[in-house]
DNA sequence: CACTTCCCCGTGTACGTACACGGCTTTTGA
DNA sequence: TCAAAAGCCGTGTACGTACACGGGGAAGTG
């Protein structure tokens, strides 16, 4: 029935010993090509699938996996990928992983330099990596190539780096919906501010695809629409008073999107002047967002599962190492739409 | 370091031999009280924790699942958890799970009978079931119970039936959401048709409750709201002539709720009236649905993750069964709200 | 012809656990 | 008092795989 073959079986089929048979399955030569030939096409037959079981309690090896993600604080976003890379750790730690996580500062290149070497001396057998920084972690992902480490990559993906898979999502898409969700909110003649408060002047690809994604929304619509752009600093003087400025000359503003993990700047100023007729809309589920879309002052964040990316990097690093499984090579995070209503269920 | 004890090295540091700690360890007597308490301490101090691949390398047992769901055809609703369960297998099948599929009419209390006999034939290890069939399948639970077999329900709870665990939605707080979404759709005065489209004449509890949710949430809101209650049956000239009748007396209708996977009965109309104006609300990314959403006739779908619901039953059941690890007695699925611009990722 | 070298292959052991079996000691019962 | 039973424990083996080691024979070398 579901019985699966053995080595032992197939040795005997084919008249030889096992260590053969070893031999052959190993591709470690020393083996006549007759012999071998008849013990391929009796695999082959027999559709032979190594017992996990066996080959990992003789192998009885641990396999090291490096996470190098941004340090961060309390409940800023790079804490939720780590919640995910943790609860992994937990399910996979007995069946043969252990990870060790190494962080950066994500505005320092020294300090990525600095861990990347540390992760590399750590001796990996797998990297997850957060390529915040484009161009150091473009030569990072060489030297893996080069040392044979397979590398998961999150949040932002880099295609050509021959990454073992990427988790994240559709930057584009996901400012796109979120121009539909401003268009269903706001059915008539409206004039949308579309602002990125940034902590440091990054050149942010994600962010960038966001917006473009929204501009494009509107680009295909009949209903006229303003459209303001504009990006602040993050120190909270500047966002008070541009912003205060903003809402008060631009009159009639009905919507702003922040396509970042923001948006509890805007909310909060919305909330000062109890605003809650402009629509708001953001990513991520922090705990200030959280706050604020429970407050009406938020009507929409889209999420991206951060924990789960971090789980799924882990998960699919395990079926490689132990598992020895095949992967798929890019792996979308749906684009979550979170509502007040439906908030509960997306948190952990 | 990350080193973890023995069997044979807690033998040793106890001066017994392997079997006596073994008897120990599965408390199956034989073993005089002060060496007993000795072991036991020295498992403690080590925190011994069994090496999951010997432990099955040597039980070499393939746990057998049997799943009970209804039958379907194609493009329907139960076809996706299957997807789920399937994909389950493929995963742990290396791991020692073996699943049998047992499909029931849920319009046939006979057919149900007759599955659970031959189910309970299987002599499973474990066991998937959707409990749509209220009090058929209280009565199976109990039998399990009585078995000793543990089961995992999918799509609606049985919460004193002393499942193992539960996976699902919550319905209310989705009919809830639902209304939200026509709120935000419909800003002004509005009047709203939530509409049942049955099969057969059954009492389904989650249907009500969404429906309660759905009212709930316009009980709350200030904006002046008529809505309107019909269940219809699924025939077709039925709904046509009643959907027809009501999109032409209750002039002035701006919103459709549909509580079950039929919401294309009634896209399939507004398409023909060329309505895109009215706002429809559904559940489940079936073919049909899907569809109407592309085509902007459905606005939108609030998905339940079937695939995942089906998924996540298995991995529970593999989990317990192989793993010995326990589990969360309810797993909810979050409330996916689904438009044409995010559907792509939710699709498999 | 003796010797080395190389090719091909079998043997043996270890991984950590579960459990059957049997042996030794002590207690029980007639 | 002695056999039978019960209580306690050690030994041995199997699960399927990976790999180190070594052996036999053929081919090549001096």
């Amino acid at each position: 029935m579901g019985k699966r073959i053995t080595l032992k079986e197939i040795a005997e089929k084919a008249n030889v010993s096992m260590g053969t048979v070893d031999r052959v399955i190993h591709n470690r030569g020393e083996v006549a090509t007759p012999t071998r030939d008849r013990i391929l096409k009796i695999i082959e037959e027999g559709n032979y699938e190594p017992n996990i079981f066996a080959r990992n309690l003789v192998l009885n090896k641990t396999y090291k996996i490096a996470s190098i993600t941004p340090r961060h604080k309390v409940d800023e976003y790079w804490a939720e990928p780590l919640k995910g890379i943790k609860k992994a750790e937990e399910e996979f730690k007995r069946l043969g992983i252990e990870i060790e996580l190494f962080m950066f500062d994500q505005h320092k290149v020294s300090s990525f330099k600095n861990v990347i070497k540390k992760a590399l001396d750590y001796k990996p057998d797998g990297i997850l990596l957060a390529p915040v920084l484009h161009d150091e972690s473009v030569k990072f992902t060489e030297e893996c190539q080069n040392r044979n480490v397979p590398f998961v990559l999150i949040d932002s993906d880099l295609p050509e780096s021959g990454r073992f898979s990427f988790i994240g999502q559709d930057s584009f898409q996901s400012g796109f919906l979120a121009g539909k969700l401003m268009h269903f909110s706001l059915p008539g003649k409206r004039r949308i501010l579309a602002v990125e408060i940034v902590e440091e002047r990054d050149d942010n690809f994600i962010i960038r695809r966001r917006f473009d994604g929204f501009r494009s929304f509107f680009a295909q619509q009949t209903i006229q629409t303003d459209l303001e752009m504009a990006t602040i600093s993050y120190e909270h003087a500047t966002v008070v008073n541009t912003l205060y400025h903003d809402l008060n000359t631009l009159d009639n503003i009905n919507g702003i999107f922040v396509p970042n993990s923001k948006a509890h700047y805007v909310a909060n100023l919305l909330e000062k002047y109890h605003r809650k007729d402009i629509i708001l809309i953001g990513y991520d589920l922090t705990t200030s967002n959280i706050n604020f879309l429970e407050k009406d002052y938020i009507d929409f964040l889209i999420n991206q599962k951060p924990v789960e990316q971090g789980f799924i990097a882990i998960k699919l690093l395990y079926q490689h190492l132990v598992l020895k499984q095949p992967a798929e090579k890019r792996h979308f995070i749906p684009l979550d739409i979170i509502t007040k209503e439906n908030l509960a269920y997306y948190q952990e």
